[in-house]
DNA sequence: CGGAACGTTGACTGTCATCAATCTCTGTGG
DNA sequence: CCACAGAGATTGATGACAGTCAACGTTCCG
């Protein structure tokens, strides 16, 4: 196993290892993203403390990979040391996880207006990072502007646009380029039809199936 | 475990089981669903035969579900039956698998022109279920018009005009509601960014990473 | 202090959604 | 076997939302 430790804006790529490795998030924040003919990028998921990717949890294009948005450390297994029960339970709802939050993305981009999206993720980095301060919960957003338009499937100026509205509207405020200040959270998940589920998804530690699964020692089938 | 056999059309809702199960496809063709709010409904995934789905797999979202397109034989298993070796590795090549093709799915959705996203579901069926006859490569195609409208997060009326526009351009043809005959493969693919992705994942029968793991044993980290 | 990167805003354009009218299948019952 | 009903699909007219381009403002860095 190897430590490896990112600085901000690092990207380590997903080729076509051989072998394969896993690398799990251990501090920091990063984005699992690719970049399409024409400079069309996406941010397929933001990616926390505890998350792992592999190559085969991540699809299958040419530029795939992730990059760290913050200083990160993340520790590259091969995988050979998922031989052990512990780590295979770890990987199942590392993955379940992962597949939950990618479908919910998909179904964020997919069916929701601009603004609506873009109030998806607020709640969601209000939930992972938010700090409860005097006038509200503030945080210090990983994702530059740009990052921001690529995680929510929008261009910068619209996304500018809709930023302005909810300051205008004294539903957040930013007092400089990455801080927020969200004033008024219920607000806020008034705009967003996922503010339940990002609640489920981002508030339980980990999902239940699997980890129970261990101290079930009968049989099967 | 129980087998269920479900009709067209037939549905399971992923509720907050106790104990949670876990689903596996065995034969047929279904999708991973959801209905938001204002009858905004997006399919996550369309779902085929050795994937594995469960409440912690899927969006926490109220109406998550899967819908079988096609009779369908599932087999429901209790979380218990996850203990044994040879299940976890399943179990873990199968949600890595499903965590790609979300985001995939997502990349699709959000990156693409509507042309560009109908002719990667074309060629994800076209991959999933063609069959080599003369004129071209023939489908049943197992979604309806709205159902391909709700994966690709476009509405009927744009997909059907996309859909004419195939038709007259000669890259494919529908010679019934169901059946869709893909005359010019090279000529579709090239209409989409994913082709190679889709192909990579499409074919490759499952991810390497942990299959693989059984064979070494050497104690980890 | 100056330059570059980043962010904002306005005017215009294009794509897709919406609504409505019409047409086409498909299955049912006479 | 045909007529019919109802769902499903097509197509045109129109509108809303987000994208593009350009100009300007702001912040951050050397």
């Amino acid at each position: 196993m190897v430590h490896l430790t990112l600085r901000r804006r690092q990207r380590i790529v997903l080729q076509n290892d051989v072998p394969e490795h896993a690398f799990m998030i251990e501090d920091g924040c990063l984005t699992l993203d690719s970049v399409l003919p024409e400079d069309r990028r996406q941010i397929m998921l933001v990616l926390y403390p505890g998350d792992i990717i592999t190559r085969s949890a991540a699809p299958p294009v040419p530029l795939i990979g992730f990059t760290a948005l913050r200083p990160s450390i993340v520790a590259r297994r091969r995988e050979s040391d998922f031989v052990h029960q512990a780590r295979q339970n770890e990987g199942i709802t590392a993955f379940a996880n992962l597949a939950a939050r990618a479908g919910l993305h998909a179904m964020s981009i997919g069916r929701l207006s601009g603004e609506e999206r873009l109030a998806t993720l607020m709640i969601e980095m209000v939930l992972r990072l938010g700090q409860s301060t005097p006038g509200g919960r503030t945080l210090e957003m990983p994702l530059s502007r740009n990052d921001m338009a690529d995680y929510l499937a929008l261009n910068p100026d619209t996304l500018s646009r809709l930023m302005s509205r909810l300051r205008s509207r004294g539903v957040l405020s930013m007092p400089n380029r990455s801080r927020v200040i969200v004033r008024d959270f219920d607000a806020l998940a008034k705009l967003s039809p996922l503010a339940d589920a990002l609640h489920l998804i981002c508030t339980r530690p980990t999902p239940s199936l699997f980890t129970a699964a261990k101290k079930t020692e009968d049989a099967a089938c």
